[in-house]
DNA sequence: ATATCGATTTAGAATAATTCCAATTATCGG
DNA sequence: CCGATAATTGGAATTATTCTAAATCGATAT
């Protein structure tokens, strides 16, 4: 099973950041892990709240911020809407549907990014695609 | 010459959504045309004022909505920041240039669109497609 | 022309998400 | 276990945007 980032990577991960394992980054990680629905910083706060009762705010911001930029989670903007956060590390793609204002994950076939980075003129040079969908999921799936 | 929607289609434009031509949205409209580098809502605000130095800035919000709203105008977001306006109806994405803030049109080959969109699973019907690019322009053209 | 009525504009207050700050507390290496 | 440094905390500050209520405008019917 590849792709499952587990606690002891995490520690690993930080550390290779030179960055400190804390309780309240080992339980932000884990709330994500736990359920993918990309939540948003407040409801990663509510969650961590069970187990972490002192937590604040501000601690669930900078622990997201530090999973981000250790490349555990990718941050999620669509339109001027709260950030949601994503630690699904495959390529792909956001499929925000607008009825129900729920996230889903689109998987990319392995060349799509490449072929879409294909049409960029000389001179661009881009380290990241993103790309988001934007109607409606006829199938009330996951 | 295509896809430059000039002043007198927009007043038909608002009317047709049964919108009032005003000469706040005619100006508001006109500073997007004239320069269209991806302004936000306080750099439209500024330009305009020379034209129209009563203006203030709810109406310049008001009336970049009711653009986007006809179709005439695209909302932009990188991350959290300031929503950019962008008078440019072709299919194109974006390129955000992290050295210099600037962003950048990227015209998009007409079957690309759909082509990405073909990747979707069935139930997700997406009826609009965003694509975010995010890197440095080594050309420092326009 | 003029009164009327809804649409539009306006200034300023309010909101929402996030960041900043200064003080306290925790963690890791020696 | 101690000290240096990093992380957490609560609250204030910031930023972009929306809301609100009043004033003004514009098209239409008279």
């Amino acid at each position: 099973m590849p792709q499952a980032i587990t606690h002891e990577s995490l520690s690993q991960r930080l550390a290779d950041s030179g960055l400190r394992s804390t309780p309240q980054r080992e339980v932000v990680y884990s709330v994500l892990l736990k359920k993918r629905d990309h939540p948003t910083a407040d409801e990663v706060f509510a969650r961590v709240k069970g187990e972490l009762p002192t937590i604040s705010l501000a601690t669930v911001y900078n622990c997201l911020e530090t999973l981000v930029q250790c490349d555990l989670v990718r941050a999620v903007n669509f339109e001027r809407g709260p950030t949601r956060y994503c630690p699904n590390l495959r390529p792909h793609a956001h499929f925000h549907d607008v009825q129900t204002g729920r996230t889903h994950d689109v998987d990319l076939p392995p060349d799509l990014l490449d072929q879409v980075k294909s049409v960029l003129p000389d001179g661009f040079d881009a380290n990241s695609v993103e790309i988001i969908f934007r109607g409606k999921a006829t199938t009330p799936a996951c």
